[in-house]
DNA sequence: AACAACTATTGACGTCACCAATTATTGCTC
DNA sequence: GAGCAATAATTGGTGACGTCAATAGTTGTT
């Protein structure tokens, strides 16, 4: 009998529910949540970027972002600039305080990964890293 | 700059994001959601399971098992027996019309696994459903 | 000049995870 | 076999979170 658990999509959210809870665990001593780490994180591969933009590309409702990056801002860790185009946006940048946290906290996400993959030698953790990348990038 | 996306941790929070959405939007017009699909499908490879069981195996909390349960006994798609070793316990079974329930969402599950995993080809999928299903097989 | 579209923000509502406490029952132990 | 810790289901509370509607300020269009 084919349980739920063979089936992929399943699998996924599965995962995807332990992987956030391994983030969240290891986050919380900072004050943070994986929300705000996926801001960070993104603002660290963009140098700067509007609200608008994060709530797209992150998958957050707009009022959100709002909470999320009053929260950094709080921390020292983001500064919201006004936006020399458009003065309805604000453009998110990180401080070299939060630079200095994605540093920090560099080789701990390293670590979360590494436990949930344990049972994965090297290759076959490239193998599903390449698989998940090309499903992640669809549109 | 190595973004977020390419750790294989917060890949598969993504991705499990998306599934869940995707599971979720898809039963939304029976009125259950995620939460309660699995609950079935488990109920449907195991023949009754004590409500304890059904907390440890999902990883629901017991309090949320509760509600779940109740909400698909008020829908008559389970039941709740006394179990004859312990009164403390409930055996959850699936009702007929639990089955029946479970075979008209059959294939739109499967859909939904296929929208998700668009980008791979056969052999692709089963490549990541084993690697999957190794990393959830863990303590 | 008028109006539609957009950005950030606020507020409300329902859902959910997490934790503590309760009741009924069981198993252990002395 | 009496007392007591452990367990199963349940209830309730709290905080986080997604979603939606509404608003103020700004831009682009016609």
């Amino acid at each position: 009998m084919r349980g739920l658990h063979a089936d992929t999509g399943y699998l996924l959210y599965r995962l995807g529910l332990r992987s956030g809870q391994l983030f969240n665990t290891f986050l919380q001593e900072s004050g943070l949540r994986l929300r705000h780490y996926a801001v960070l994180r993104y603002l660290a591969g963009s140098a700067g970027a509007l609200q608008r933009e994060l709530s797209t590309r992150l998958g957050y409702d707009p009022s959100a972002i709002v909470g999320l990056v009053d929260d950094l801002e709080k921390l020292g860790l983001t500064e919201r600039r006004p936006s020399p185009d458009d003065r309805r946006s604000k453009i998110v940048v990180l401080t070299e305080e939060g630079r200095a946290f994605l540093r920090g906290t560099d080789e701990a996400g390293l670590r979360v990964t590494n436990d949930l993959l344990a049972p994965l030698d090297p290759a076959e953790r490239e193998t599903l890293q390449a698989l998940l990348l090309r499903v992640a990038d669809q549109p």
